[in-house]
DNA sequence: TGCCAGGCCGGGT
DNA sequence: ACCCGGCATGGC
């Protein structure tokens, strides 16, 4: 892929919307959290579990940890699909504190591909997840592509519309210098550029920021 | 009212 | 290797 190109959406976008400031939420565990929530699910509602979690001050490793299924389903209900929902969180938890001691920091010392690795054999979380966590969670240098990358760039025929998650991260990164401030910033542009521009129906092209690309 | 949202899994061909 | 049904809430 062609990185002038890349770099020109980029900017287009950040000249549009300005900066989009994700993660929303606080710390390395509100954002992995929030990251499994919004699994085909609306933020607003995403946001009404996490309020949830936070008012019964369960949005720590340890009390998430502690917790059972079914409570952790009870408050996390807005966010839809809360049963598989509750069973992906126990599960990374378990994660963390079985190979982590309950520690995020610890995650630290392994190498982003490895630890990336480790995290997609947890069931439940795929590729996007995952990705979203290392790079607005732990902070490495890692574009989570998503359906509104997919969209946006299948529209405007830089990639197929069915393309492999893989193979559209590794055009877009080995073209790009591996910044974590620019995917930060960049993801979070195409989702805003994708809600109000590229949803499934209704194109509403005018006025993108992309036109005439 | 129906469709959509910042996916992923498991079972069937 | 694909394809598909299931999972579920809330907003427009």
């Amino acid at each position: 892929m062609n990185r002038d190109l890349l770099m020109e959406i980029y900017h287009r976008l950040y000249s549009a919307f300005g900066p989009q400031h994700w993660w929303p939420g606080d710390g390395p565990v509100e954002v992995m959290v929030g990251a499994v929530l919004t699994q085909n699910t609306n933020w607003a509602n995403v946001e009404k579990a996490i309020n949830n979690l936070k008012q019964a001050e369960c949005l720590d490793l340890a009390s998430l940890n502690r917790i059972s299924v079914d409570e952790l389903a009870v408050l996390i209900r807005p966010s839809g699909y809360y049963n598989v929902k509750a069973r992906r969180l126990k599960a990374l938890v378990e994660f963390i504190c079985r190979e982590f001691s309950c520690r995020v920091e610890d995650m630290e010392k392994v190498e982003t591909y490895k630890l990336r690795e480790r995290l997609l054999g947890i069931s439940g979380l795929g590729p996007e997840t995952v990705d979203s966590i290392l790079l607005y969670a732990l902070g490495r240098p890692i574009f989570v592509v998503d359906a509104y990358t997919k969209r946006i760039f299948s529209r405007h025929r830089l990639c197929f519309e069915d393309v492999d998650y893989q193979e559209l991260q590794c055009q877009i990164m080995s073209s790009l210098d591996p910044d974590v401030g620019l995917f930060n910033e960049y993801h979070a542009l195409l989702v805003r550029l994708g809600k109000e521009y590229c949803r499934k129906t209704n194109p509403n092209c005018l006025g993108c920021p992309l036109n005439g690309l």
